[in-house]
DNA sequence: CTGTTAGCGCATTCAG
DNA sequence: CTGAATGCGCTAACAG
């Protein structure tokens, strides 16, 4: 044997190499053993695999992925882990588990800086290699086409992308809206989405094509900003309800925003719903869990993470075309609207 | 030039190659500029920096992890993105924020087939090189010791790891098992966790020492599988329910248990909490939005996470000790529990 | 049937 | 201050 005789078990990780030596063979054949490829004699074959189960060898997903095409990885791209990400992925990894594909998330708004937005970031950092495809969740920027196959779930330009998942966002606010229309309410206020989703524009013109549809002005004093995230939401809350004459419903852009809302509220000394009707919209598990129970409009969060990986496997093993998916969106009546107090 | 001439400008990412004849320089030189490292013209570092902007690059996180030792990006390894695992993965997401760290998290129970589990393929997988670091969610197995630094969350073996971050499992046990026997109750039954978890074994301890210093008898027939996951939770919960003389309360090792447990005894016609208490175990938000809402024992999940990245943290950047952390389970009433009917 | 060779995209010496 | 060579762990040709 001549192989370098220098060399120590390193620290860390067992390599392809550590089992080659330890079954006297080239890293070729334990690679062909490991691959099942043809070629290798049946001893060789056992002997190896017999070293690869002695020494708990896994080959390494990063090199593979630089040498191979295909990683039988999907990735998920958002922007970071809030809830109505946690139940796409919850929908993802479902369906994913019946297919040989395993899932990588990945939460890449933090260290940021670059002009591009963290979709594109994260699609450069892992596509092409690292994953067979990815599903990103509300990405914001219209993303690079020439990457790998993949599907965006309520993007920033609606069906801009090739593929995408999303609802029927200005049916689903309609419904809402009209709900505490038809509670009896006249002063209805929105708390807006993020301005730059396509979702959150969709969501405000629900709300004002429901208001004139009964005939009620759109009061633009009665818009604030929510950035569909708990902190803004607060600001927007507490502006609304510091008007002159405040509101009596609050229709918020999603459920975040909504049951911080009701914090705000509840911090008021509003009761809920008698003082203050709120509508969300999402229904994340969270929204359920307030009190009282928050009336919203569902999206099928899990049943969105399950399509979008549906037509993904199928763009990446079939070549399927992408295609535009829409779920239908439907108001949840629960226990935060009720009658304005006379 | 002697480089091959027949390479064209690829189809996929944008690489270091592009950018540095781009630019004009070397592949070094603009490694140099995008790690900020001394050595370059402040014309060149400008010029540089312009390119990257317009054509996008963002280093390839495969190619990078091979040659460095830092990646900043922190490994969340769970067998599945169930509610367990989402809330936990919540609290990572914040805890990381604050901080340079990227996080990844990675489901890979589904190619199943070596003798090795999951958390180990996965630690092999992107160990050493992806991750600087990894929490691992509820391993089963002893996890080798000469990898990243890692905490586990809830281990198999209770703190046989280095460096853990669990919940006080016996004393939530004994609360919730204390709570049904206040409320009067006799024959309670224990829908169990998976076997191979200490968590699982722990909670049916805490059952069994509270009904003995209660001085009522364990029944065997009385505890019955629940696997902590909805399928094997519905069987054990309906052959409770067949028995003689069915419990008139049940303790299940976790809220998916549990809330399938009530699913099972509504679609006998049961009502609850009146025919049959139900309590379960972590809170997970879906517990809350339960008919009735599910009383339980609430683990601070995302307190954990936050806690598990908190010392992974600091085990990577300062070199600290594990240790391990024990953080309290407390009973949270609601609903679902009552005093059995005379 | 098996070993040798080349190179994936990048960071890192080490000469210019 | 810059550029050419080297190798990370692995797979795909090809040679023996």
């Amino acid at each position: 044997m001549t192989s370098t005789p220098s060399r120590l078990a390193h620290a860390g990780r067992t390599t392809i190499t550590d089992v080659a030596r330890a079954a006297g063979v080239s890293v070729a054949t334990v690679s062909k053993v490991i691959n099942g490829r043809y070629g290798v004699a049946a001893a060789t074959n056992e002997r190896v695999m017999r070293v690869v189960d002695d020494l708990g060898y896994e080959s390494s997903l990063v090199a593979t992925s630089m040498r191979r095409s295909r990683t039988h990885v999907i990735g998920v791209l958002v922007a970071e882990f809030e809830p109505f990400a946690l139940q796409l992925l919850h929908g993802v990894s479902e369906a994913l588990s019946d297919t040989a594909y395993d899932v990588l998330a990945y939460a890449g708004a933090v260290s940021s800086g670059s002009h591009h937005g963290w979709e594109s970031r994260s699609l450069s950092r892992l596509g092409g290699t690292l994953i067979d495809g990815a599903v990103v969740v509300t990405p914001t920027v219209r993303l690079p086409e020439t990457s790998v196959p993949m599907v965006a779930i309520d993007p920033h330009t609606g069906p801009a992308s090739p593929a995408t998942v999303d609802t029927d966002n200005l049916r689903g606010a309609r419904e809402a809206t009209e709900h505490l229309i038809g509670l009896g309410h006249r002063r209805i206020a929105h708390l807006r989405g993020r301005g730059d989703l396509e979702s959150a524009r969709l969501r405000e013109q629900g709300y004002r094509e429901a208001l004139q549809s009964a005939g009620l002005d759109v009061d633009p004093a009665l818009i604030a900003e929510g950035g569909y995230r708990p902190a803004e939401a607060a600001e927007g809350a507490a502006a609304l309800l510091d008007l002159p004459t405040p509101p009596t419903a609050i229709f918020a852009a999603n459920d975040l925003s909504a049951i911080e809302t009701m914090h705000v509220a509840s911090g008021r000394g509003l009761r809920l719903p008698d003082d203050l009707s709120v509508v969300g919209f999402d229904d994340v598990p969270e929204a359920a869990a307030t009190t009282p129970p928050l009336t919203t409009v569902r999206q099928p969060l899990a049943a969105m993470g399950r399509s979008a990986v549906d037509l993904l496997v199928r763009m990446i093993d079939d070549g399927a075309e992408p295609t535009h998916i829409r779920m239908s969106a439907d108001l949840i009546v629960r226990g935060s609207t009720a009658a304005p107090r006379a």
